[in-house]
DNA sequence: TATTAATATATCTAACTGATATATAGAAGC
DNA sequence: GCTTCTATATATCAGTTAGATATATTAATA
């Protein structure tokens, strides 16, 4: 009954953009959208084929200099018009598996000792990521600062280096939204971390009672 | 390969608690983990079938009075250690599907109107969901400070009205995991917030451009 | 008396994940 | 010159999950 096909969608919203091999939007999915969302190969390529099938795109073969043949998808106006149709439609409520929080949960009733050693995984998992979005954010704040394209997006966008009014608004928009969703997923982080803290000083209250509650 | 099965493990964790019926576990589910967690009746029965094949619970028939009959699940000591087990594991990064930063990030070089429209759906859901979590977090909150049980998990929670030294830790502790997990959510929800706020600004600031940057 | 809501269990298709298989090309190490 | 490792590139499968729907029964409402 056609119920979904978010991957076909998605892969609709990269092709609008330039056309791309299966591996190209692979990639493509890991860099800019990991923070919100994925696709497994197992969807990919099969939604691939379906998308050929179904005339939304259209496959060709390409050999470039010194590296193995692959397939280009472009896309068709039919599938253009799908996609632009899914855009305008209504927003899904977003779906979230936190395992840590599920074990948070069901461990309740255990020793306190073990719930706080489920949050203190939890926190330092993300303690993790907040260096790496960091990292990542600071790159791009110089580069909106600068005008300038960071390496790690060189494959990914189409950077106008003869700076024409309209180029240089392009350039500003593609890296903007780069920037505006890893700011998303760092607020989350930030987020999570502020709820960890919150978390152990309530439990570290609760073991040491007739503590003054914070 | 028996890769997963985070189903069975949640059911298990619960049964942990207390002996349910297939339903229980679904309204549980709902009430209690719908913040970070979901399950789908399509993996819960037959779950509830694989695991007392296993050994790992075993079922019985109960009818109570004016009720149509129901399958009572209880773990077995079997199905307790694999809990216990699987609580010490790793945690497993959390998986998010953000269709709303998806349509962000895919519509970005369309119209700046057509993004901000999206931002604005994203943050009308959010300010619904975080009103009903303000609710509940100060239903919890109330409780917490009364040691009283609030309506909505009266058939969740087993509580002892008679306040032993014992029973009233272990009431104050149930409370605090829904509250806690239910404080993890509002602090998400407030980052969204943040965030619609943030990009909003910054989307007004690049189409009346020459501006003073915020 | 009819309809709706809540309780309770079950099933099916479509979608998705993660692991793995396969192959080519370039780089690195020895 | 040979092996190994990494990156590029495509593909497939088994296990897992989502969501819709079917089906009764009892209680509440109109």
């Amino acid at each position: 009954m056609a119920r979904k096909k978010k991957t076909w969608l998605t892969i609709l919203g990269l092709l609008s953009w330039k056309p791309m091999s299966g591996y190209d939007i692979k990639k493509y999915i890991e860099i800019g959208l990991s923070h919100f969302w994925s696709e497994s190969y197992g969807q990919l390529f099969p939604a691939l084929n379906g998308l050929v099938d179904q005339g939304l795109a259209t496959r060709r073969q390409a050999v470039s200099a010194g590296k193995r043949k692959k397939n280009i998808y472009t896309i068709t106006p039919l599938g253009r018009s799908q996609f632009i149709a899914w855009l305008g439609g209504p927003i899904e409520q977003l779906s979230v598996r936190n395992e840590a929080l599920l074990k948070f949960f069901l461990a309740s009733k255990l020793s306190t000792s073990q719930s706080i050693h489920i949050i203190e995984q939890y926190r330092d998992q993300q303690r993790s990521l907040h260096a790496l979005y960091l990292e990542s954010e600071l790159i791009y704040r110089r580069a909106l600062e600068n005008d300038e394209l960071p390496e790690e997006l060189a494959s990914l966008i189409e950077w106008h280096k003869t700076p024409t009014q309209r180029d240089a608004k392009s350039n500003r928009q593609q890296l903007e939204v780069f920037y505006l969703t890893l700011r998303h997923g760092v607020l989350h982080v930030e987020a999570r971390l502020a709820w960890c803290d919150e978390a152990l000083s309530r439990l570290n209250g609760m073991s040491t009672r007739k503590e003054h509650g914070k």
